[in-house]
DNA sequence: TATTGTTATACTCTATAACTATA
DNA sequence: TATAGTTATAGAGTATAACAATA
């Protein structure tokens, strides 16, 4: 346990705080209003390739039923494809679709611009710039510990 | 709109994706597993002291009777009592009960040590820490323009 | 007539349990 | 017998519409 006054601590306080915030102001720009933050969360992990319903659900940590329901809506929307594996007949491999990938992009690009037009519009030194992108990296290196 | 590759905007991505898996991993711990996100928030938004129903809905972005149902279901763990307004008589004031604070504390307590750990498991240096602090000030700057 | 909050109703997201098909 | 996925069912959380009480 660390003292509660310390540099760590202190760090930790405002960076919690900070990050809570910013996620949740980021979270509310989205490309299509209908998708909710769930299934947007899946298509955003199909970017990289297909994967089987029950790794998708240890990924988002949900159930698989409840998993099988999202791709359904997912499928239904034209955003996935489910591509029934060759060697293994029980496994489902889910796809995104050109679609479904150009959501995701959207999105993102949404997201990244918002964010851009945040911090351009305090008019932050390349310094600080460098500050927020070096926090950046440590911070993923903490959420992936 | 930035180009794609400058500094401000390279900045945004990398500040985007830290700050998801970051906040995404420290929703994770709670003091109390029964109570929901969106439960424990407003609880936190009760700590510096009552407010309406209304008010409460617009902070936290939800209709006025789903804080209804909330507020229902807060109020009957013990968490927080509904105290009627005396000069106008459609309102009603929520208040954090002492039980209601202790979780929230409790909670807020535990992120932190979970991030001040995970923060001390990189050894990070005090200049690094300095980094994440300032760049914690810029993005609640950044979250609440 | 406008405002504050609640009740009624319905839809989405989630989970556990039971089931089907395949290995 | 074990595994991958789906279906059945039920419980939370959410919204809109309609309502009651008060200003």
């Amino acid at each position: 346990m660390t003292e509660p006054d310390d540099l760590l601590h202190s760090t930790a306080v405002d960076l919690r705080l900070a990050t809570f915030r910013l996620a949740r102001r980021l979270r509310r720009e989205r490309a299509v209003d209908t998708l909710s933050d769930a299934h947007f969360a899946v298509l955003a992990c199909l970017r990289s390739g297909r994967l089987p319903i029950g790794t998708l659900a240890q990924r988002e940590r949900v159930s698989a039923p409840t998993m099988s329901n999202t791709v359904d809506a997912l499928a239904e929307a034209g955003l996935v494809i489910r591509v029934p594996a060759e060697d293994d007949r029980r496994r489902v491999y889910i796809e995104i679709t050109d679609a479904g990938t150009a959501i995701v992009t959207a999105t993102v690009h949404k997201r990244d611009a918002a964010l851009a037009d945040a911090l351009a519009e305090f008019d932050f030194s390349d310094t600080q710039l460098r500050t927020l992108r070096e926090a950046a990296a440590l911070m993923r290196k903490v959420a992936e510990r």
